[in-house]
DNA sequence: GATGAATGAGCATTCATTCAT
DNA sequence: TATGAATGAATGCTCATTCAT
């Protein structure tokens, strides 16, 4: 299941188009609406060679949440641990994963409506590690508020369920053809958030 | 389809059992993972007493949407076109949505996670009453926006998608028994959004 | 189930009406495919209204042979039982009963292909009132085979068997608005028949 | 959707088994009438494996109609482009194709029983390729008629129609343990036609 | 006479998964 | 590695009929 060791640096083109074919599928018309005869079809593989790389239906489901947890915390801990006051290394933060959120449309679709989907243990691992971001983001805000520059009267996780709240329902109204382009609504999103906490 | 005829007041208990039973399991553990036969044992009834009330298992959904949306437009036009400055409307109707959406968490997170699963037709209807409520939220914003008591450099229409972002998201996270009351995380979310909106 | 003593006359027009939708659907999608709910909802009653005059959807069906069967009975007998040589009689018998049958068209496409869907005794009075039919026009060819006009190489039943295939596959391809008369056609099959009896 | 790599030459016992069956049953019972379920456990087969083996029900059905169309018109072709005049051609071919349709007389039962139940495009092709068949078998009647060895004050249409009529309805009465053969009830029907055409 | 809510058995079809090859 | 035939349980839905009112 896991990436097998590749030693001639081959990209498992298979394994790769599974994963592709699954999320365009699944954002498309959601996780239980997608059968594996779909998915094997769009990647122009057979449901053996699926059942070969991955485990199960919710293995694929499980494998993408891994990808957009593991690429969001990555950019939020560069962000975070950078230079900069807190002011700047949040409005950049949050800007960021507006961004990225953006980029990576299906894989938020995919999130917020599939993620209940999941196995009862695979749910709680993935809840566990979104956590641990959300935490990662949390601290910024509280970084700012014990220095004084965030204002101190709304909890700091209010403040990132409210922010993220608005982050991950881009999938729902954001178009690539619309108006805006994903950095400007990173650059508003992040200065509707920076007013917010203005002390 | 509604029916009456039931003077001792006692009004249609089958139909009004199944959408109850429905909104439960729906939130539960969404929509295509409930099975009609799910719901009518819940309910007690058969499944043919269910689809003599209701056309097919999307009617379900879509009446439970048809609810909530009238419900919310009749409390956001209360408070839009009632008295009041422009800044204590917005913001006593956000506070005010965030305390039914929390009073009803259930039917929030049944919109989030499953709205995608109605026939195109229902899902369009029903975005269309979506839009019409997020409508008359940001001519709210737009009126203080021109009355210069609310920034204008943030164009209304993501203002309103920034904030019923978090909204629809408190299915996700929010918790009865959490530390916070609905009212207290309305005034929290109240207060965030005003405070964005200060020139 | 039998025709309510009506005194007054009146045309009883639930029952003539459930009749006639009931004929005209079962012509249009065939038996089984048809509901008892299209029915009643075509005639404008309700289903209640369909089981207090009729005893069964299957009653119905019967209802519509037996009319169809009468009509054709009595028809035949003034024509066999009149004037005139058996050349002249079977001519006109033979014209005839295509000309009743484009006249009833749903009739006769109900007849063949949902008779075998009655209950076994029902098909079976049905199959019998049938044959007595075929019976009084075979005699008209025996008739005439005994008296010399017709030829005796062929057995009158299968003369029968051929004709009234044709005829009742009338309903397969004969349209009211395509290039010929049902009293045309009635020629035509009359002259085929009798000129393929020229001994 | 065929498929052989049945190297023993024991080729799809599933698939052929499933279509035998199939035809048994809506003969006996009718296309509606008979269930998926009593099919598949004549076959002794899963479910599974019939919609593996085939699109659903309508497509069975659509099967069994092409393997017959085909079969007649390779016939008819041979005969009709064989040598011979015409009336012996015509002969032939009409004594053939009551022989077949009795050889095959389950096959002629469903046709004209179940073929309005098949879904308006499948039904439109079918009754395409039907109609093709009748006018090949019409243009065998036309020769006859402009070389004047057949009248030609009947239209070939109206004869093809006149005799298929007969033909179809074989599955009504005809028994194999009746008094005549096919071949002998095949050479009635042909002297029928062929006399009625003498001009 | 007439209603329409309710029944309950039955229907065609789907689908994730397995396994012999 | 990869195939694809086969499974078997589940799904949404239909429908003729009944019956209290």
């Amino acid at each position: 299941m896991a990436r097998s060791g590749n030693p001639a640096g081959e990209p498992e083109p298979v394994r790769r188009r599974l994963l592709a074919e699954a999320t365009r599928l699944f954002a498309e018309r959601g996780f239980e609406s997608t059968s594996v005869q779909e998915i094997v079809t769009a990647a122009g593989v057979t449901k053996g060679a699926m059942y070969h790389y991955f485990d199960s239906k919710d293995d694929l489901l499980h494998e993408i949440y891994g990808r957009v947890l593991r690429l969001q915390m990555e950019r939020l801990t560069k962000v975070a641990d950078g230079p900069g006051t807190v002011t700047e290394r949040l409005h950049a933060a949050a800007a960021d994963v507006v961004l990225t959120t953006v980029e990576n449309l299906d894989d938020s679709k995919i999130f917020f409506r599939s993620m209940h989907q999941l196995a009862p243990d695979t749910h709680k691992s993935v809840r566990a590690e979104r956590r641990r971001y959300h935490e990662r983001f949390r601290d910024l805000v509280s970084e700012g508020q014990r220095e004084g520059v965030f204002r101190a009267d709304i909890p700091a996780d209010i403040v990132v369920d409210f922010f993220f709240g608005s982050v991950h329902h881009l999938g729902t109204w954001y178009h690539t053809d619309g108006p805006l382009s994903g950095a400007e609504v990173g650059a508003h999103f992040a200065d509707m958030l920076l007013t917010s906490l203005r002390p």
